[in-house]
DNA sequence: CGTTTTTGACCCGCGC
DNA sequence: GCGCGGGTCAAAAACG
């Protein structure tokens, strides 16, 4: 069984620097937020920085949190829509927002926000992998595409979730070099991540024609 | 019996 | 240069 992709983020990961966790960006349209994804983030608190959450597009809360971002990748302030996300704070008596203990889940707030954030380096902007993050109850999302597994690993600071690795089925036909990732967020299991690494060289229809080979 | 998945081995880049 | 982490290979197993 499947189910079409409900596709809730989309996230553009950063090239790779030395020492400091993956990076992804989050699309949205033509606004764009900064930060990284599942618990590699929550593992280098030395590249949180400060965001202000503004309550709706027009109007900006004053309390600031942290969540974890690689500041040396952004430059001016950006803004985007964030689903359900949690945004490591919580909730003091008298209704503003503190950083959350890392390992304390009491009071958690999953909210759809618009953020600002300020950060102070250059932004580099090669899009390299797409990854969507969305919530099912079952593993293979169709996307309009269709896959070969060639490979299943587990990774680290996951280890319940094994790593799904495959390709676009039109590699040889059509020399599509298209693969995807899979896997399920340690911190939520019903979290699926899927990682897109290149672009198809051909239409999603592809999949629904059977060449035959006619001597 | 052709196709797809499984799974340990292999490989390679990166950091120490 | 060595170990680790993660991406890929490929032979065998499973599938339909």
């Amino acid at each position: 069984m499947t189910s079409m992709l409900n596709q809730t983020l989309r996230w553009i990961k950063q090239p790779k620097v030395n020492g400091k966790p993956d990076v992804y960006n989050m699309v949205s349209g033509s606004a764009f937020a900064f930060m990284s994804l599942g618990q590699r983030v929550q593992q280098d608190q030395d590249s949180a920085v400060i965001i202000q959450i503004p309550e709706d597009s027009s109007e900006e809360l004053t309390n600031t949190s942290a969540i974890p971002v690689d500041a040396s990748q952004v430059n001016s302030d950006s803004v985007a829509l964030l689903e359900n996300v949690d945004l490591g704070l919580r909730q003091q008596n008298d209704g503003l927002l503190e950083p959350r203990v890392e390992g304390e889940n009491e009071g958690i707030i999953r909210r759809n926000r618009q953020v600002r954030i300020h950060t102070e380096e250059p932004l580099r902007f090669p899009s390299r992998v797409v990854v969507y993050q969305t919530t099912s109850d079952i593993d293979i999302l169709d996307d309009g595409y269709k896959w070969r597994k060639y490979g299943q690993k587990v990774v680290k600071g996951n280890p319940n979730n094994p790593r799904s690795y495959y390709r676009c089925e039109h590699r040889f036909r059509e020399g599509c070099t298209v693969t995807k990732q899979v896997e399920r967020a340690s911190h939520n299991i019903r979290v699926v991540i899927t990682a897109y690494r290149g672009e198809h060289n051909h239409d999603v229809s592809l999949q629904l024609v059977k060449v035959e080979a006619i001597q």
